[in-house]
DNA sequence: TGTACTTTCATCTCGCAATGGACAAAGTCG
DNA sequence: CGACTTTGTCCATTGCGAGATGAAAGTACA
């Protein structure tokens, strides 16, 4: 029976915690200077904070020009487990408490599998990353599935590519198999929160984070929190329409955005490309698999197929057209796009800036950075092992 | 040389303090009931906003089976002015510390006469209700203006319609002249401040409220906070495009939602049934006045008119489009629709209701009330008198 | 109707914890 | 080696929370 991590007491020592899980081991000193605390109440929080074992004594920091201080660092020995569910794919990852990535481990995976064969997997690569000497036990775990969920209790409602998953209460199921605290998000939420902690949002306190895979999603950060709506669907732009008399699209509306830029109306516009003989490229892959996907795309368009590359220009000019709107509502402080578009991101990028810097308002856009993700296919893992160390290091 | 309003020493005086704006004379023992405070603490802070003269004692409660109980209120005599500057009208208003209207006036003005003759026209209302007897100074002042705010400096940053604003110091010219705290946000923002305080939205912590009059714009609140974007252009929804090919826009693109439904677009499409003699009503009042209105096409739908009726239906439709993509985006608890839409409020409303159920999807719109504000047209002065309490009401 | 009991509110007091400043310890630099 | 800087610890003062006490009102019942 393996004892529950320690949890800070109070809100300061919570602030200290994610102050040395973010700037990494520092002296008392230097964490004064970011809290308003006095020298005694530091020295008295870290006291207890020292006794619980969420930090530690960690050697002699470089003097400066004084007596040298004693650095302290959170525990390194916390683990925490990230783990990305995408809708072919899962990821998992182990972090130290300063939410480095110690290991990572990637698997295709079909969601629609349903809720038991697909943790049964994910437990399997958490034991795989235990094995492996990373980690004996997790202090923490953060999940994310590609769907809307209700937050507070960990459960998908009515995920659209989720079929069996509505309801199935993960957070509690996992919670259990894991014996750690689980939080349970939406993917791209969890990329977002990866991007403001290790990646290119990480100044930037109200962004977007728009991921472009199979479906199409926008994780919302407001006033440094992700904004979650009031019943877990916020970001959920994909069915926006973009064209008043466009194709059908699955969820009954025409002109949705992913009926003409998701991952089955690319495989869709690209096998029709290559049977009507517009591009040779494609034409070939699909006579050597049977079918294309999404990823033949990007393939085909990384070796210069004009085809291909259109297909992802006037993706991106609808996509862009969307951002567009989003940015004259929300005004964000940066757009970060990302998601599994390996290789085409650049082009992609290209089509949106235009789109958006031309229908936007420019005060709205005047120094609007659109930027692909830097943490590629780590940013959802990151994320999630932020997502639960948030968690863990608040005030129980 | 009148003493400055004093303000409270920390946030739980502060709390207190708004919790007497918002529910009006308590007393301490009910207080104690909202808010996580020891009795000694309570009575040690209420005995301090005693002696500021921030709150009063107000008489006994009435008994609740045991001793009486002294009601404690917030200082009576506190005055807030609430200004809201239109594109065609300015409203003015004095509140008490409740935030309870004591007087209200409503003039027509055109903003593009410039910031300097505006304010005249709204100090001279301020002396007004001043000589009415409602009030001897004003303890804070909330202002609005059409157009997009830097909100921490209280100065208008590239206001379309607002020629001649650009950069003016709103806040420190009224300052000075007032003699009182004075804050200024957009138009919109206080609408929504206003029906999230006295209005439809008093419960709902996250909520949109649409605008729709000369302009289109959209007060986002999150987690109960207005948010303003980054540049403070948050919500200028009236350039997001409605149609790939749509009507040229003033902003330099097409199809945006202003072009085909501003106070502008509307004057075109009217004049242009009118003298298609496609409305009897409309060619009348085109012909009685040289020229038609907003108003004028609201009066004929009154009246029953087929084609402005119409006219507001596309309107709505249109309206509608864009909101379903904002629904899908932020996932509100509420929309509200608000504006100076006298009596085609419910057209307007059915045409967009119609189109958010139809085009949003079912998480986000399953029980999202879609309601017209209840303060009409006093929304935007009491927001702007919820604005400034809130920070005279904010530890100094 | 009067008296005893109960309920509620306000204040007082005391112990514990927090705070901020003083002081001692440990270094660096000239 | 001494002046100066930085860091760690101690302690008196202050602030806070919870129980005890007393005052003021309602309630039950003779």
């Amino acid at each position: 029976m393996r004892r529950m991590t320690a949890r800070p007491a109070n809100v300061d020592q919570a602030r200290l915690l994610r102050l040395l899980r973010d700037l990494g081991p520092q002296s008392r000193v230097a964490l004064g200077g970011q809290v308003e605390l006095s020298r005694s109440k530091l020295a008295v929080e870290i006291e207890r904070l020292l006794e619980t074992g969420l930090v530690v004594q960690d050697g002699l920091a470089a003097s400066r020009g004084g007596r040298r201080s004693h650095n302290v660092r959170i525990a390194p020995s916390l683990r925490f487990l990230g783990v990305d569910i995408g809708a072919t794919s899962v990821d998992a990852a182990v972090t130290n408490a300063e939410l480095e990535v110690l290991g990572h481990l990637s698997e295709p995976l079909d969601v629609r599998e349903g809720p038991v064969a697909v943790f049964e997997r994910v437990l399997a690569l958490a034991a795989k990353l235990c094995e492996e000497g990373l980690a004996e036990h997790f202090d923490g775990a953060g999940i994310g599935v590609p769907g809307p969920v209700r937050f507070p209790e960990g459960v998908p409602v009515a995920p659209p590519i989720m079929p069996g998953w509505d309801g199935f209460p993960i957070r509690e199921v996992l919670s259990q198999e894991l014996g750690c605290p689980v939080l349970v998000d939406n993917d791209v939420n969890l990329m977002a929160l990866g991007e403001q902690q290790a990646g290119v949002a990480r100044s930037v306190r109200d962004f977007l984070c728009v991921k472009v895979g199979t479906g199409i999603g926008c994780g919302i950060v407001v006033a440094g929190d992700v904004h979650r709506g009031v019943t877990g669907s916020a970001g959920d732009i994909g069915h926006i329409q973009v064209d008043l008399d466009g194709s059908p699209c699955a969820c009954g509306n025409t002109g949705c955005l992913e009926a003409h830029f998701g991952g089955n109306a690319l495989v869709r516009d690209a096998t029709a490309l290559a049977e009507a003989g517009r591009s040779a490229e494609l034409a070939g892959r699909l006579e050597a698999m049977g079918r294309l996907t999404p990823e033949d795309v990007s393939a085909a368009a990384g070796a210069g197929d004009a085809a291909s590359l259109e297909l992802i220009r006037l993706g991106g000019t609808r996509t862009g057209q969307v951002i567009a709107g989003l940015v004259s509502f929300f005004n964000p402080g940066m757009v970060v796009i990302g998601g599994g578009l390996t290789g085409l991101g650049h082009t992609l990028l290209a089509s949106i800036r235009t789109q958006v810097y031309r229908q936007s308002l420019p005060l709205a856009t005047g120094n609007l950075p659109i930027v692909l993700g830097e943490l590629g296919q780590v940013a959802g893992v990151v994320g999630a092992t932020r997502l639960i160390s948030d968690h863990i290091f608040s005030p129980s």
